[in-house]
RNA sequence: GCCCCGAUAGCUCAGUUGGAUAGAGCAACUGCCUUCUAAGCAGUAGGUCAUGGGUUCGAGUCCCGUUCGGGGUACCA
């Protein structure tokens, strides 16, 4: 393993400074980049902050830094200076051997936790039991999902956690639907996916419940009012209560109930190849939520109101009144994330903990930090909110009320519908069994869907348009995957006629093409994008560098060949070269959860 | 009202701590399957980076104003 080639530079540039200026180089002032295409060399110093100091042109500054870099190092093989641009040329010899840790190393690109590694908690998903998950939590779980990868990638011990909001009124409601509606029936007597059945009654309970509204306000109620005096409502809170004092027929009915719709959530995480370490219930946390509330309100932490309300004054923190419990003593949602966080540090020791949460609740929150700090909890102001945008129809926002919803799983199964078609029509895949290539087809669907989310910056909201499916060719997952699907024929055809790798000696050719080099270049800067990505909390950058990587190699494929290619240093060199993309590649698809079919 | 976020090609999106002539894909148009997989490759066309100022050797990127859009804002989760 040679030394990076970026740290040598900066190194010798600082020595450079100092010795050619007397100027001692300050943090950040030496700029690296890669020397644009059209340009030629491999890596840029930027010299414009130098000039101050040289008191020369920047022309002259980067020629002297050249012949001084030139001079030291060996790897720079040649310099040319554009204004204020020094492009360095690095010889053969260190990319070769770039490539060729590259291929030796079995983690190329990760870094492996150790055992007293740092331990992160993600917490993704979050759903309420009450309905199917839909287009948003795709996001979500894939981003939580991604980023858990990615984090594990950087050497960090890793929880997956989920909070499944099991309790409260919108359980209720589904659960009264049952009773007064259900007919007794089941997901098992209906042969519908439990979460779908429960999210029915859901729909049902809100229609009944409109109905009632508009009787009422023909009745010269107002709105407000027929809202709460509706019958539906209250029987909803009728039960809501009876959960909560315990009794057993309503707790029996919840606990029935909420198992159908994990027994769907499962066969959806399942498919979505996302999974978790640890799962919390908000039914087992908002009991010590509340206790710290109560606790916080006996040290004057927390103030009380007349009407039995309890509220926390963040005003001297730029933030508002908050509420914490309500009048008839009831948790709200912040409460019970405050007992959530509490028994996850309690049984973990975490040392950073991320909530993988949309950017709806960036207010909820702060709140949530500076709660914890004022409880004393030294983590609280640790928090990271792992903010993402919501996923926009071209009508805008998803709203289940309206039917705009993208169901999870009808999404899924389209694409795969999609995938399937597409590859029949194109022929690929005739040669396998039905099995495999409904494997395939699979891969190739959710690495579609997975891709058009991932790829986009988590912080922005995006947009999926229904109407027009997600594409399989340019810049999608599918792409990918067949550039590698590709590498992998090549390297089965090399097999075949017993052409093996030889990464051991000399045999590489002395100079290498533009091409080869660019390539060669990307595949180096692999452990860059790894580091980037879980550095910025971004799969989006893993995916571009994905892509730009595929896309190189299929530029490079298409004009280079590599099986016919009669000299064999070259051909050596290819085959090698071809190899560690298709790893490359592989690597970075699945941390973001993406399988790579070998064929396609 | 107040707070936060966003605006880049017809559409969907990239654009590194401020660096060279603004980058892809889709859609449109033109070529390329007798060669290791055409879910590919090569090319044409498409831009006042919402807008007006400012900072400097240099601004899509940083600061201020304006417009438009999204989200939040004390008893929903």
């Amino acid at each position: 393993m040679i030394m990076n080639i970026e740290e040598r530079l900066r190194e010798i540039v600082a020595m450079a400074l100092q010795k050619l200026y007397g100027y001692k180089a300050d943090e950040g002032i030496i700029q690296l980049q890669n020397t644009r295409k059209d340009f030629e060399g491999d890596i840029t110093l930027v010299v414009f902050p130098f000039t101050r100091y040289s008191r020369k042109s920047p022309e002259i500054t980067a020629t002297e830094i050249g012949d001084f870099l030139k001079q030291e190092i060996s790897g720079v093989e040649a310099y040319n200076v554009v204004k204020g641009f020094l492009n360095l040329v690095i010889n053969t010899d260190y990319w070769i051997s770039k490539l060729q840790d590259a291929w030796n190393d079995e983690f190329y690109g990760i870094v492996q936790a150790q055992d007293n590694a740092e331990i992160v908690m993600v917490e993704y998903s979050s759903p309420n039991t009450n309905k199917p998950l839909h287009l948003g939590h795709i996001r979500n779980n894939l981003l939580g999902y991604s980023i858990s990868e990615i984090l594990k990638a950087n050497g960090f011990r890793v929880v997956k956690t989920n909070i499944v909001n099991d309790r409260g009124i919108h359980i209720c409601k589904s659960m009264l639907a049952w009773q007064k509606w259900g007919n007794g029936q089941t997901p098992e007597s209906t042969g519908i996916k439990g979460d779908h059945f429960v999210g029915e009654l859901y729909v049902e309970f809100n229609n009944h419940y409109k109905k009632e509204i508009t009787e009422l306000m023909a009745k010269g109620l107002s709105e407000k009012d027929a809202e709460e005096q509706a019958p539906s409502i209250l029987e909803a809170r009728q039960l809501l209560l009876k959960w909560e004092a315990g009794d057993k027929e309503v707790v029996d009915l919840w606990q029935t109930m909420n198992n159908w719709v994990y027994k769907g959530f499962d066969a959806t995480y399942k498919k979505m190849g996302v999974d978790f370490d640890s799962i919390y219930y908000e039914s087992e946390t908002y009991l010590v939520g509340k206790e710290e509330v109560l606790r916080g309100l006996r040290e004057g932490i927390f103030q009380q109101k007349d009407d039995g309300s309890v509220w926390a004054d963040l005003t001297e923190e730029g933030l508002d009144n908050k509420l914490l419990l309500r009048s008839d003593g009831t948790s709200v949602y912040i409460t019970q994330d405050i007992g959530t966080a509490k028994m996850r540090f309690r049984d973990y020791d975490i040392s950073k903990m991320i909530y993988v949460v949309g950017n709806e609740q960036n207010y909820h929150f702060q709140v949530l930090a500076a709660l914890l700090d004022k409880l004393g909890y030294s983590w609280g102001r640790g928090l990271y909110h792992f903010s993402y945008g919501m996923v926009e129809l071209p009508g805008g926002k998803m709203k289940s009320r309206e039917g705009t919803v993208v169901d999870a799983d009808d999404l899924m199964e389209e694409m795969v519908n999609v995938a399937r078609k597409m590859a029949q029509e194109l022929g690929k895949l005739d040669t396998l069994s039905n099995d495999e290539a409904e494997k395939i087809y699979e891969m190739i669907a959710l690495g579609a869907l997975k891709y058009f989310i991932l790829k986009v910056d988590p912080k922005k909201n995006m947009l999926f348009n229904p109407e027009e499916s997600i594409d399989f060719n340019g810049n999608t997952g599918p792409f990918i995957q067949y550039t590698h699907a590709r590498i992998q024929s090549v390297l089965r055809k090399a097999a075949e006629k017993n052409l093996k790798i030889d990464t051991t000696t000399e045999h590489f050719p002395d100079l290498i093409s533009y091409k080869e080099k660019d390539l060669l270049k990307r595949v180096a800067q692999f452990p860059d994008a790894v580091r980037e990505s879980g550095a910025s909390y971004s799969p989006a950058i893993l995916a571009n560098y994905c892509y730009e990587l595929g896309k190189e190699y299929n530029q490079f494929y298409h004009d280079h060949p590599i099986m016919t290619e009669t000299e064999k240093p070259i051909r050596n060199l290819r085959l090698l070269l071809s190899a560690t993309v298709g790893k490359v590649l592989k690597t970075g698809m699945n941390l973001m959860g993406i399988d790579v079919p070998d064929r396609m």
